[in-house]
DNA sequence: CTGAAAGCGCTTACAG
DNA sequence: CTGAAAGCGCTTACAG
């Protein structure tokens, strides 16, 4: 390998390497695309010279005659939310089988900046684009599929022409439901909001079917202002300041940061999790592990998402005119832990 | 704007538009690079073509006239870390004023994946290479840079031929002890481990340097096995379970999870937060500000991290034969909260 | 502004 | 395997 940190000399090209290796262009193509069909020693021959040359090949040029890189571009809403990394992680697993690479994106919760990557992946020709979007049209998305660029949406519903993979947000708020039920706690409370915020709406409404199949089970709702553990520290608050009697046996918390901020107020109060008021969260993050009493929560399957997302954008890739768009709904995981445990 | 959905379309290319505008090929290629040396009416008449064709220019073959993408690549240690996060935002904030676009790429700890990240953005030809490496050889980025790509550093020192950006670890240690000290607290303790991490090393020399300009001054050192919360768990338990008069009146512990953990279990043990014991934690992070407490926190300033990285890398990207290499130090900042407030 | 042309660095047939 | 050539879609002089 090239070590000489001489920067200005012209950086090599495969004719450099051809004539290195004393073989022809195509050879070295060759090497680089189909080496099986290059004898071995000529093979040997053409790698020594890339080596000595410290030669790299210019994908700039490769894909304009392919047409295609050889990678995907993610445009991910948040990369501070380990939700969205966990896909990451799943979408290059699955990427890697087929040898493409993962760019990542962060819109940052911007629409501005999710059309300017967008953009930015469709002019650098990458195979195709994933699209964890924010809540806002879809325009730009829209148009780079209707000019042929393959897209796939993740933790949102595909379209006529797009697909989608996505989480089943009442079947989540269900799970968690029925587990309290299941323990034997009938006054249960929902905490979470802005209802506004269509998955928490639906976990709301899984909630509610749980109580509703169950006799003598009743459902407070607490709409809170934000999913936060601030939020959850005015939920303690609110709850612990309440009249013994008047307290729900069990609390599904809409997220796992508002159970967090509810259990750490309610055990300075004196309260006892899980004795006093079990609790249920959302999203198995940090804050389920994190908190002084592991919590039991709902699981959201990112890396399994990340995984679908990649295939199903893989297969649109490699056979554009047999592919049928369609949303995938993955199942969530309820995850039991001592917060919840009664016994 | 085309919204048929007709993917199989040949897509447009430069001569289309021209002909489509009637206007000459270098003329569209004018508008989009130099449109201020075309005169209004053609820039409009072209950008309408532009629209009504759905065109998108093919930044491959553009790169492969002009030598190089508009584009910087930064690959990243661990997305899941805010403070990488905080980075990336302030690279792109940075890179904007240039029109520049930032890819992102997870190596993810993974010292093969960070290779083969630094070797896409090289075939991609993007303009230059942000690292936030893993702590191992650096010789792909080595190589990289020796073929005239322009490479920072990012948390780790730059080289004979690449900059880097780092921060005063050993000053945030010395600020955090300091401040412990300057509130009349005199038997300390540092937590923290392994000192087999540089960044964790240096914050103790740093501890035991403020310690050393105070007289009666004590420091323990308290070598953990992690810095996460579980191992804030075990130090918690650790100290509530000593006589209280063996306890340190100030503790530090060199990362927020660390601290947030202690505090949580020490709490639960009925010390009391800071007038038992005052705590100090590190990185600023979401623990510090979620946990029953605030805590007391050394920030690095992951944001003008990356804009200092992102802003050297264009200099070098802009002028490469009158660039010098360098390290820029960055300084932490003490955030004082309510877990250090003995007054 | 137009029109025609060269060239960036590859991939991909094609004849030998 | 070689050798020669076309072509991907642009940018960039250049003469008019």
């Amino acid at each position: 390998m090239n070590t000489s940190p001489d920067a200005s000399r012209p950086r090599p090209v495969m004719a450099d390497v051809a004539r290195h290796a004393g073989v022809a262009l195509g050879t070295v193509s060759n090497v680089l695309n189909n080496p099986q069909i290059v004898a071995q020693e000529t093979r040997e021959r053409v790698l020594n010279a890339i080596d000595e040359l410290g030669f790299v090949r210019n994908n700039a040029a490769r894909s304009l005659v392919t047409g295609r890189a050889d990678t995907v571009g993610f445009v991910v809403v948040d990369v501070g939310n380990s939700f969205f990394v966990d896909m990451a992680r799943g979408v290059e697993e699955e990427l890697d089988a087929h040898n493409i690479r993962l760019l990542l994106a962060n819109s940052d919760v911007n629409l501005a900046k999710q059309d300017s990557y967008i953009s930015v992946f469709e002019e650098a020709k990458v195979a195709g684009i994933l699209l964890a979007p924010l809540d806002a049209p879809l325009d730009a998305a829209r148009a780079a599929r209707h000019r042929g660029m393959p897209v796939v949406h993740v933790n949102w519903p595909g379209d006529d022409d797009a697909c989608g993979v996505v989480v089943d947000e009442e079947l989540g708020g269900y799970l968690a439901t029925r587990h309290l039920l299941d323990q034997g706690l009938r006054r249960l409370a929902f905490a979470g909001g802005p209802f506004s915020l269509s998955a928490i709406a639906q976990r709301h409404i899984g909630a509610q079917r749980a109580v509703a199949e169950v006799a003598d089970a009743h459902l407070e709702t607490i709409e809170t202002h934000s999913i936060t553990v601030r939020g959850g520290y005015a939920l303690g608050e609110m709850l612990s300041s309440r009249p013994v009697g008047e307290r729900p046996e069990g609390l599904f918390a809409a997220a796992d940061a508002l159970a967090a901020g509810a259990i750490q107020t309610m055990q300075l109060a004196g309260m006892h999790v899980p004795s006093d008021i079990a609790v249920v969260g959302y999203d198995n993050n940090h804050f389920a592990q994190d908190s002084s009493i592991p919590i039991t929560s709902v699981g959201q399957p990112g890396h399994e998402m990340g995984r679908t997302a990649a295939q199903v954008l893989y297969e649109e890739i490699a056979d554009p005119a047999d592919h049928t768009h369609r949303t995938i709904t993955m199942t969530p995981t309820l995850f039991t832990r001592a917060s919840s445990a009664v016994v």
